[in-house]
DNA sequence: AACTATACGGAAAGGCTTTCCGGAAAAGCA
DNA sequence: TGCTTTTCCGGAAAGCCTTTCCGTATAGTT
């Protein structure tokens, strides 16, 4: 049996509280290295980091113990936001445009975050259950999406949630000298699957 | 003996032909390179592939200045060796079978060299090349194959090579965790949909 | 065989991640 | 509050890898 509580934090039950100045370092670092990551690439070294966050490098490594702990929960992090996007879009316009939206920003994740690319194929086995984070988070998220869209009869189910997931997020990832669009415009030729009307045959 | 150099008229860059021994050791370290790469992965320290080659560190860095040339050497390689199937099974069988062939056989390198992926998506600007070469390489290959199938009636084109070879060459990079056939199954989903007529049975 | 340009090997340099530990600060307790 | 305990911090140092350097060895030439 297992609870069905979220089990997102790494920390969530300890005997005693964390220390304030101990959360709000992680914070900081894991701000820091969202920025660094986004500008330098994930690449750059530890001391940026540390240095951007205000904190040594010691306080780094005793939160994130390996280098791809902080870049995982970098991630994750990014993978949670959006997640918390689908409700809000699902309130704010009608199904099909709920699910587009939300697609552009999937991709937009997935082409900007070159990270996330790198993290994935790295063969690093500190990444493996990423894809697996993934599926929990944003599954149900797209999924209740597609659900609204067919409901509403603006959209023709052709393929699961995750293999539609996955297979944005592989067509998405950025290649150098590729015309910038390329993975867009694949996506946008998924997604025409999608809508209903005559198959492509 | 002939001298060939001093071509008149033409300015030679080679002045000397390399030495045997420094072409036997380049050759000895993309094979180890090779091995190595595709059992311990491509982040196996430099040592163990000098080892294996028999050579010093040294011979290594000569040869191939940064770690990456080195993986962008044995990629190259093995790109070579996916167009020079092509020719091969053109001559061999029908041409919708030599197509689908080796659409397998450059989905198996993908999937398989998980080198491959990394260096794609490093965003290591000594990999930026690799798909260019990959597409002058691979391009006119598949574009042969293609057109074939095509005269032959076996298949109707509605993609162009290089958004063919993109778009395999993504949906085949592996993820950890996920099904070992997933990627078999999107590209053969991709196949499917350039035969001409009727889905099989 | 002698000579010279090339290439070799491995020690040392340089950089980055990760470990370690003495000191500082927060939380718990009277 | 003042004191004790526990947790956390910072940066120096260790460890591992890539990359450089240079004296030595050798293929190719005459």
């Amino acid at each position: 049996m297992s609870d069905n509580r979220a089990d997102s934090g790494v920390r969530d039950r300890a005997p005693r509280r964390m220390r304030t100045d101990a959360r709000r370092n992680i914070e900081s670092l894991l701000e820091a290295a969202k920025t660094v990551f986004g500008t330098v690439g994930v690449d750059a070294p530890a001391k940026e980091i540390t240095d951007l966050a205000g904190v040594g490098v010691g306080t780094l490594y005793r939160h994130f113990p390996q280098r791809a702990d902080l870049i995982k929960a970098v991630i994750e992090r990014e993978i949670d936001a959006c997640a918390d996007a689908a409700p809000a879009l699902a309130a704010t316009h009608e199904p099909g445009v709920a699910l587009a939206k939300w697609l552009d920003r999937f991709t937009a994740f997935v082409a900007t975050k070159r990270g996330f690319a790198v993290a994935l194929h790295s063969g690093d086995p500190a990444f493996d259950g990423l894809p697996g984070y993934l599926l929990q988070k944003l599954g149900p998220a797209l999924e209740s999406l597609l659900k609204a869209a067919t409901a509403s009869g603006e959209v023709r189910a052709r393929i699961s949630a995750q293999d539609l997931l996955y297979a944005v997020a592989k067509l998405c990832a950025p290649m150098p000298d590729e015309e910038p669009d390329y993975g867009r415009r694949m996506v946008a030729l998924l997604v025409d699957g999608l809508r209903s009307g005559e198959p492509p045959h």
